[in-house]
DNA sequence: CTAAAAGCTGACGTCGACGTCAGAGGCAAG
DNA sequence: CTTGCCTCTGACGTCGACGTCAGCTTTTAG
């Protein structure tokens, strides 16, 4: 059992994201005798998991509803549509990024090639 | 020469973010006698060209970087090392959010699966 | 034993992209 | 002329994921 501290050095995340987890409940924690909080080995793991869900751009709220199957295996089929849903979210905003990434590629490419010939990267 | 209703209705943003980018440097407009603004049939592109940029995640800051590449062609060699750069970190994001997609199936194809076997589609 | 380091619970601050409200002026129709 | 919609500036509100500070207790190192 691990404190608050070395959860959040092991995990790399700060002190007060890991009280911010557990008042989403996202994260639990045992207490000492003294109120301290007290993680199992398990917890940098999900504390990881939690990263990558919010590097992922979901939301506290959304992260909450998924975690349970993480915890338990249990999946309603509400649940299994609202993944879904969440599935095409995602799949829109990559489409998003991809789309804006290739036309910077796109000036990146025609800027040095103007670069070279004199040409605008673009015109409206 | 339209006044801002017509290119928020057009543009399909609300008339507040139109303010919001003239403030922040993205937009210009003319300006009729009496203080009402004006924008050229153009604005609507450039609206558009905005949102995109904001949909794919970049900051003001950013967009107002890049912009003028957009509007005269011209880019310095530090312009392009930042659309390198910028480059760099749409496309991390973009594997960030292909990893959770990819786990986001996998959940959704285990519990499928335990759905019809039983077993949880997860476990730490 | 004592001082530093770490933890605790509030509670307010931040930043970005607007929403929203107040109070006032502009503009075409009846 | 007035009704009603549009526009203006300025300024405060919002939401989410924490940062930060205050004031106090607990644990650890020397």
């Amino acid at each position: 059992m691990m404190r608050i501290g070395e959860l959040a050095t092991r995990a790399g995340v700060s002190v007060r994201a890991l009280r911010y987890y557990e008042e989403q409940g996202l994260l639990t924690s045992e207490r000492s005798a003294s109120g301290q909080r007290l993680y199992p080995e398990g917890a940098v793991f999900r504390v990881g998991t939690i990263q990558e869900l919010y590097a992922a751009g979901l939301s506290s709220k959304s992260i909450r509803t998924m975690l349970p199957c993480v915890d338990n295996g249990q999946v309603t089929p509400e649940l299994l549509a609202w993944f879904s849903a969440e599935r095409e979210k995602l799949d829109r905003r990559i489409g998003d990024l991809v789309g804006t990434r290739d036309r910077l590629d796109a000036i990146i490419a025609a800027s040095t090639e103007s670069w070279q010939t004199g040409v605008p990267c673009r015109s409206e």
